[in-house]
DNA sequence: TTTAAATAGGATAAATTTGTCCGAAATAAA
DNA sequence: TTTATTTCGGACAAATTTATCCTATTTAAA
């Protein structure tokens, strides 16, 4: 479904907003750690989101990344997806046909349009805020 | 969504099915051809369908590709997907972690259950013989 | 039985994704 | 201002997916 990349970059950016509601910075030795990812690989996304301006790095002595508190409950999973994966998921061809609309259907393009809709109206209304405190409470878990 | 290779697959499944239906055998080349993918890399992904009863191949002059009329429309996109791609995409996490279920799910664990479902119950739901006909009638299309 | 035609399958290569390493640049605190 | 700490960014490496090529094997027809 999502790459590797939009996997860890949607547990990181949980973790990341879960501790900026505590005023806490993290360092990506901290967020891979905490989301079991590797560490190197997950800096790159970290930084792919600093670009799309979806969480913000403070470089330096006490720096780390962190999200402002009055922003995590605007920002969507849609955004982070989008800025990782790009929009391929929502409006690429089922079948893989570079051309594929109503005019000229592959023969799945009506099966598909539902279920995408499903998947990009999900992740159009699922913040920040409601995953971090899942989180925070114990409910879900970001590693195994 | 899918894998280039299972795409090509279920392309490739349908244009068998609908030359099955006017009793003519198709080559990797015709196929190829008319679903416009890399021949050489769809005839390996027909030898995977062929491995699970899926599709037919009759070796030597005057062999090709087919499906048993009977057969076609038993056939549903969910055995081509499950045979190319594995099952992941219904069974695993969406954020990716090795374990996730109720006991100890994401946090978007809920949330993807019901996209998921309904992929399932669409690709269980769809066969070759409705899919075939479609391109037969020139209601949707293989290729760009 | 021979031959031509077709799939099967192994080896290999290219492209993409995933992952690592290390020095440069920035920054807060001493 | 200096120093320690931290992100940034480029180069590189490994793994996986996608794709190609060539020979072996099979098989139906002549």
């Amino acid at each position: 479904m999502f790459s590797k990349a939009c996997e860890y970059g949607i547990r990181a950016s949980i973790f990341i907003a879960k501790n900026s509601y505590d005023g806490k910075r993290v360092s990506p030795k901290k967020i891979s750690e905490e989301i079991n990812s590797p560490q190197a690989f997950t800096a790159k996304i970290l930084q792919v989101l600093v670009k799309h301006d979806i969480i913000k790095s403070v470089k330096g002595a006490y720096g780390g990344f962190e999200i402002d508190k009055k922003h995590i409950a605007t920002i969507k999973l849609s955004q982070i997806v989008e800025a990782i994966d790009g929009d391929n998921i929502y409006k690429s061809c089922g079948l893989g046909l570079k051309k594929c609309n109503d005019k000229h259907p592959c023969p799945v393009h009506d099966k598909f349009i539902s279920i995408r809709e499903g998947l990009k109206t999900m992740l159009e209304n699922t913040n920040l805020e409601e995953l971090a405190l899942d989180i925070k409470t114990g409910v879900s878990f970001l590693k195994t």
